[in-house]
Order: C-alpha cells, then structure tokens, then sequence
RNA sequence: GGCGGCAUAGCCAAGAGGCUAAGGCGACGGUCUGCAAAACCGUUAUCCCCGGUUCGAGUCCGGGUGCCGCCUCCA
C-alpha cells in the first residue's frame, strides 16, 4: 500500500444514515452509479437537480485526485414510454431515442459532463435476463405466466434502506393495491413482465417480454462498474421501492456485501411549497426555465442550497390589469380579486417570476463583473515578478471552498466562501489604496487562478465574462421586449448632455430610461447601462 | 395508520458539543458620485416550545407543537 493518501471527503451515507468517509474499494478510484432518466418526456428540474448532484461530485472527486468511472443509465423500455408512444403515434424506441436527445439537450445546456459511459436497457437484454436466471435459480424469484417476480421474503436484508419492515409494508400494501393473484406476496415485484400483443417484446426463458423497471440498474451497474462499486446517487423517491429493490436484486445475486457501498439521495424540488405535479400546474420543465433565464443561473441556483435539502422554488405571477402579485388560488384561477380581472391561466404562465432565479442571476452577474474587472486590471501591467503576500481573504478561498466541498459537498456552503474574497477584490479594484503594488497585483492574479479551480468543480463561473454578460443583457431585453437601439442612443444623448455639464437634461434622460427598466451607471470611461 | 426528514434573523441559507452563530437578498447608516447607480465599509439572530445529559448544546437524549416527504408512477 504505497499509494499517496487522497484528502479525507466524508458524505452521508442513506444505508447507514450517517456520514461516513469516503473509502473507495480501490484507493484511488471512485465508481458512481446515477440512476438515470426514463425518457418519455421532457425533463423538469427535478431531473436537473438529479443529474447535478453526481456531476458536481464527479467533478470534485476527480479534482481531488480520484479516477472516477461515472456510468448514468438511460431507461428506454418502460410501461410509461409504451403508453407515450402510443400517444404520440410513434413506435416505443423511436420515441424512447427522441426523449433521450432531449435530455441531452438540456444537460448539456445546464453544463452537466457526460458521464463515462450512458448504458441504455435497450443494450443490456442478455446480462439482465442472466440477472433475473440467477435469481430464479437461487429461488429468489418464480415465473409466473410469462413473468417472474421477486420472492421479497426470500431476501433477508429486504427494507434495509427504505427502513421499514415487511409487516409494516404489507399492512400497507394489503390495504392499498390491488393484490395480482399470481403473486406469492404483494410485495413481491416484477423482474420481467410478458408482453401483450403490439408491446415490445424480447425473448427470454420464461416468453417474450420486457424487463421490469428495477432490474435494469442492478444489470448495467454491474456491467459497468462491477459487482460492488462505490457511490450510488438518486432522487430520495427512489429510495423506496426502486433503489431497496435493487438491493435485492443485486445482493441477492451476488452475495451480502455487494452492490452500492454509499448510497447518496438528493431532496426535492418544490414549486411554492408544493412537490411540483402536473395536476396542480406547478410543473414547468427545464426549457421553459432555461429560455427565461440563463442555464448557468438555473445551475448556480440549485447549488445554493445543499443537495439533501428540499429546495423551494418561488413563483409569483403578477396580475397583468392592476400589476398586484396573486395568491396561488388566484393563480390558479386566474381571477384578481384586487382588480376583477380574468387573465387565462396559459397567459399568467407565461409570464410568471422566479424570484429565486432572478437573485441567482444578479449574483451570477456580480461574479462575473468582478472577473471582468479584474481580468481588465490584469491585462494592464506585466505579471507579478515574485512571490509573496496575497491578502487574507482570496489567500484562504480555495482552501475554504474545498473544505466545505470535502463535508458532504457542501455547495451551500462553498458558495458562501467566496463572498469575502469577491468583495476583497472589487475594494482592491476599486482604490488599492494602502496596499502595495506587488500584492495587490499577486492577490488578483491569485483570485482569477484560484477561482477558475472553482468554476471547473462547480461548472459553474467559467464563461467568458463579457460573452455572459452580454448574453444576459440580451436575455433580459429580448424578455422584456426591449429596444436596445433606443437605449443606446438615449444613453448617447445623455452622456453628451453630461459633457456639457446641462445637468437637468441629463437627469431627464435618466428618469426617461428608468422608465423604460433601465439604470444607467456613470464611470470614468463613460456610461453604461443595466436593467434596474 | 407505519416509516423518514425538517424547524436558525423580514426572506433564503450554512453550521458532523466549546473561538465573538458563515454567506446571500432586503433594510438602515456611511465612503465614492454633479445627482445617482455600481463597488466598498458598517449595523441588522442566542437558533419552535418544555425537560434532560454535559464543565459547556443551535449541535446529543426524551416529550410536545408545526411543516414536509415516502408507503402507488415519480428526480
């Protein structure tokens, strides 16, 4: 053992319901196993914030030193994609492949890696019925007409994870399902399922059919990383029944002790405190959030808040008559009772805020204002020529940030760290007064170093300054429709009439621009121009 | 009903028993500015309630209250 001792990362572990260290089987190396996406629709930021929580932990784990092996599967046979299909007139597959595109479009687009390898069910047949063939064969699962099930009470272990006993869930689950009489136990669940005529099917040793929606995990995760691997990520509704029933699957295949050695289950989503459901017309997908605001922002807000943390997404929809910010009864309704006014729920959706994001964003835009600055100052002189003192603040940044990271990936956290160090450098960018030349000069080469290492751990900050800058101006003009050239010119004028010291004229035009939601900011290089 | 989680300032949100309870937004005061804005500086909490363990608890234990999630497809 003469490996050099990566940094000690602990997380919390939902098995053992503790934080625990991370030790990976093989030192060094990190295996990551993400439950992926069932393709049969466009994603929502619950997926986001699925897919970014293993991303922003492959992303850390490999600047920390680790090789990590991320594998993210994609369902694409499943009971809800067969009856999508059908409602969209398009074979299971082809539309199974159109859903899987989109979601790579939108995770590309929030900046997520690819993971190391995208296994699909669709490829995995042959291991996962070996799968199911050996638990039918250790008498861990029965065919039953063309299925097989999972023999639950053979398992021992059964409910570890989800923490419930079988008494407890069959009280439940006798008076809640309707029990299916080919079922030894209604907690017994399917590993593979017949096909009815017209449904995909693949040959198996018990009849054509398809794989049940649990199997596929425990198939390809072996497949790709193993029968025991390090880090198994998911939503926490997966805790129960899916990632309890690949336990099952898995140990019950090969052996107590194998499988997910820490289990990681993010917390959810929620739309004006409510989980988001379509029913309740709380459910916006990713795309429409991402063509108000920047992908970045959506990314940078989800990172606010730790990851096993529910995360409460605001919405606030104003009345378009009398501009008054509705109750959610009146958003539903789509009636103000301030003014009277009906509005259709469809126009009120469309032009809803997230107060959240806008935050999000104007803090985005300080980060990268600052870069900006400090980029300009580091162009204007050479290189510091020695070494020496950096100021406290930006001096610790890097140091703090990864502490954080290091506890749970404690993005919240980590965030927080870089408030000091970004105001430190703005007061340097501003005076410098008192400061020696040589350290002001290290402390922001410093500051543009070390915060790239941060922007390449939470894929976040690594835009080109003035290209995001712009980019958002546009944005925001583009959602409020308005006329940049006209603001250009307005802000022309002023800045002349500013020349001439005509004051009045001046501060006209600024209240003429106000009106229009811009602010206008003087500076010694003349004037420029933001949303207010 | 069973199981699990959460309750920290006006709002959002960190805080694996012990320096003066991070940070953000907002508000207020200040520096700067023709006026502003931006930027910077400063002010803004004893941690839901009751009991206990401990030299010491926001942090552990018990009870209470209030939210939320899972138990059926769900990230």
């Amino acid at each position: 053992m003469t490996e050099t001792r990566l940094p000690e990362i602990v997380l919390f572990d939902t098995l053992s319901g503790t934080k625990r260290t991370l030790e990976p089987l093989v030192p060094g190396r990190c295996g990551v196993y993400c439950c992926g996406p069932t393709v049969y629709g466009l994603t929502h930021l619950g997926n986001a914030r699925a897919a970014l929580v293993p991303d922003v932990m492959v992303r850390f784990l490999r600047h920390q030193g680790y090789d990590v092996r991320y594998v993210r599967n994609v369902t694409d046979i499943d009971d809800k994609i067969i009856a999508r299909a059908a409602e969209e007139q398009l074979a299971p597959a082809e539309l199974a492949r159109k859903y899987a595109d989109e979601y790579h479009r939108d995770m590309d687009d929030l900046g997520m890696l690819r993971p190391d390898v995208e296994p699909a069910v669709s490829g995995h047949l042959e291991p996962i019925i070996a799968l199911i063939g050996s638990l039918v064969a250790k008498q861990l699962a029965y065919a039953a007409d063309g299925d097989v099930y999972y023999r639950v009470r053979a398992f021992g272990p059964y409910g570890q994870l989800s923490k419930r006993s079988l008494d407890e869930m069959l009280e439940g689950a006798g008076s809640r399902i309707e029990v299916d009489p080919r079922k030894e136990s209604p907690l017994d669940f399917a590993l593979w399922k017949a096909a009815k005529p017209g449904e995909p099917a693949w040959d198996s040793p018990w009849g054509p059919g398809r794989p049940g929606w649990h199997i596929e995990c425990s198939a390809m995760s072996s497949a790709h990383l193993g029968e025991t691997f390090d880090i198994h990520t998911g939503g926490r509704d997966l805790i129960f029944p899916h990632h309890e029933n690949e336990i099952a699957q898995s140990q019950g295949a090969h052996g107590p002790g194998t499988f997910a050695r820490y289990w990681v289950h993010n917390g959810f989503i929620n739309f004006d405190g409510e989980k988001m459901s379509k029913s309740l017309g709380n459910f916006f997908t990713t795309r429409e959030i991402t063509a108000l605001y920047d992908p970045e922002t959506v990314r940078c807000f989800l990172l606010t808040v730790h990851y096993r943390s529910g995360l409460n997404f605001e919405l606030e929809a104003a009345c378009p008559r009398c501009d008054r910010v509705l109750a959610r009864a009146e958003q539903e309704s789509g009636a103000c009772a301030g003014c009277g006014a009906v509005t259709e729920p469809e126009l009120l959706r469309a032009q809803v805020r997230f107060p959240g994001l806008e935050e999000a964003d104007d803090r985005l835009a300080y980060v990268y204002t600052t870069l900006q600055r400090a980029g300009a100052f580091l162009d204007q002189g050479a290189p510091a020529a020695e070494p020496g003192p950096v100021l406290e603040h930006t001096a610790g940044m890097l140091v703090a940030f990864i502490a954080h990271m290091r506890n749970d990936f404690n993005t919240s956290g980590a965030l927080g760290a870089l408030s000091k160090p970004l105001a430190e450098i703005n007061g340097l960018l501003d005076s410098g007064k008192g400061v020696d030349k040589g350290a002001r000069r290290r402390t922001v080469e410093r500051f543009v170093a070390d915060f790239a290492e941060v922007a390449r751990i939470l894929g976040c900050f690594g835009a080109d300054p003035g290209t995001w800058l712009a980019r958002r101006r546009d944005l925001k003009a583009a959602r409020v429709g308005l006329d940049t050239a006209k603001v250009e010119e307005l802000v022309a004028a002023r800045q002349a009439a500013r020349l001439s010291r005509d004051f009045a004229t001046a501060d006209r035009l600024r209240a003429e621009l106000a009106g229009l939601g811009v602010a206008v900011q003087d500076g010694p290089s003349g004037s420029v121009w933001t949303f207010a």
